[in-house]
DNA sequence: ATTCATACCTTGGTCATACCAGAATACATA
DNA sequence: TATGTATTCTGGTATGACCAAGGTATGAAT
């Protein structure tokens, strides 16, 4: 369908152009006027409408795209698009990108919300979930000695943690904050500082959080989840000052 | 000081125009060759050297800009800002408007949040935190009467313990969360369901939560704030369904 | 030499027009 | 009715131009 919109003394709006027009789309979407799965006017039109020129109404809808608002389809249309908030991929990478010293700080915004995952994933996971977890699982293992396979397969098995949390927000929060620390130096090390006292802990630990979702405890899902990073911290900081690490993980 | 661009080979960059500019200068923000105060060269030679029209360079740029990753001053130039979280309320607004359903799910990462941030809060606090931690909690007992007030001291409360948690990461995201819960309309309501009953608890869950931290006890700060969420959700519900909630608090 | 007013250049903000390519659609044909 | 083709529609992009105000250099006045 088409949302013709209703233009009302367009004059009188605050801004210079890109911000009047900009307003105008944003108070109709929040507003509802305009919903998602509505195509809007062609733009020459719309932009006729709104008395701007074509290349100032694109500005504005090109806005809303990278809020993942709307969504210009090539010689289709513009059409508003249902709340994805995946859209904040782009936005995290800008906002905590860059800052080298700040990735241990968003290490701890993953925990975060590994927690909280794995404790929801404890109450809601399905036996989707646990097909979806057992086969991380079993590929850690075959992969342990493959440090760039292993370090993906330990990435997808959290990523498995956290969509049995069935929690969109944290799905979205999760992906965004692991595209950081993938693309952190750090990040990228610690998939290949996997020496021999660690292949025991990962699989083992992975279990231990596995069996913890199995058996239906958020407790002590989180509290094995939290170990987990513990140990993992401390394999990265004994790793970070040059130690081998080649003794047991006794602490 | 103004940053030149190494513009190299841009005919191979993938992509339409639009998306190959909005890569490359995302490319270029990302890697650090632009940083924060940097300013662009004018956009009438950026686009020559990237190889496309103005207005297509200006929706690139507006782009960022919406992103927060620039400022585009008029009749100045185009300046990299440092990254600011504020943005992220903008965007939020967008993205979780009128979709009611997800505020539950919100919440879930909201107390992921805080739980971590409390845990880091009980480690790293200073004196000057719980300071802070002592006026909010001073502020809900002052304003307990006071449904609006009372909300904000409340918020503030907890805003105050992210705080003290040290982390960006975890009090960016906070405060974005939040801000979506407050444009809610059950964030609303909720500040205004204050019966009796859920005023000690109230007052008492602050207070345990404040004394955990200053005890420098994690595990119990997190456990302390825990229940708190889940005492709230408690009183939510049964708001939610009717239920005057004149009872004690208990379970 | 210092101060200050003015003209000039720069730079973003915007507009109008034009062309392209492919999707959508209408229409003619088998 | 089914199908292939021509037309229209729509986004993608490029040019060139004009405006207004910030910056800066110039030069006069002190």
């Amino acid at each position: 369908m088409t949302a013709d919109l209703e233009i009302t003394r367009l004059g009188e709006s605050g801004g210079k152009g890109f911000e009047k027009v900009f307003a105008f789309l944003r108070e109709r979407l929040l507003a509802g006027s305009l919903r998602p799965g509505d195509r809007l006017i062609p733009e020459r039109d719309l932009a006729a409408q709104l008395g701007v020129s074509r290349p100032i109404l694109r500005e504005a809808l090109r806005a809303l795209t990278v809020l993942g608002v709307v969504e210009i389809r090539d010689r289709v249309g513009t059409i508003v698009r249902r709340p994805d908030p995946s859209v904040l991929n782009d936005f995290f990478t800008f906002a905590f990108a860059q800052q080298a010293e700040v990735i241990d700080d968003v290490m701890q915004a993953r925990i975060a919300i590994e927690c909280q995952a794995v404790r929801l994933a404890a109450e809601r996971a399905t036996v989707s979930d646990f097909e979806k977890l057992q086969q991380a699982l079993a590929r850690i293992v075959e992969t342990i000695d493959d440090a760039d396979a292993g370090g993906v397969a330990d990435f997808e098995f959290h990523r498995a943690v956290v969509t049995a949390g069935k929690s969109e927000t944290l799905i979205v929060l999760h992906q965004s904050l692991s595209g950081i620390l993938m693309r952190s130096h750090r990040g990228r090390r610690e998939l290949l500082q996997v020496f021999d006292t660690m292949k025991t802990y990962l699989i083992d630990d992975h279990r231990r959080i596995f069996d913890a979702i199995i058996g239906r405890d958020p407790e002590h899902a989180e509290k094995v989840l939290r170990e987990h990073f513990a140990i993992g911290d401390d394999f990265r900081r004994r790793a970070a000052i040059g130690e081998p690490g080649r003794r047991s993980a006794s602490s």
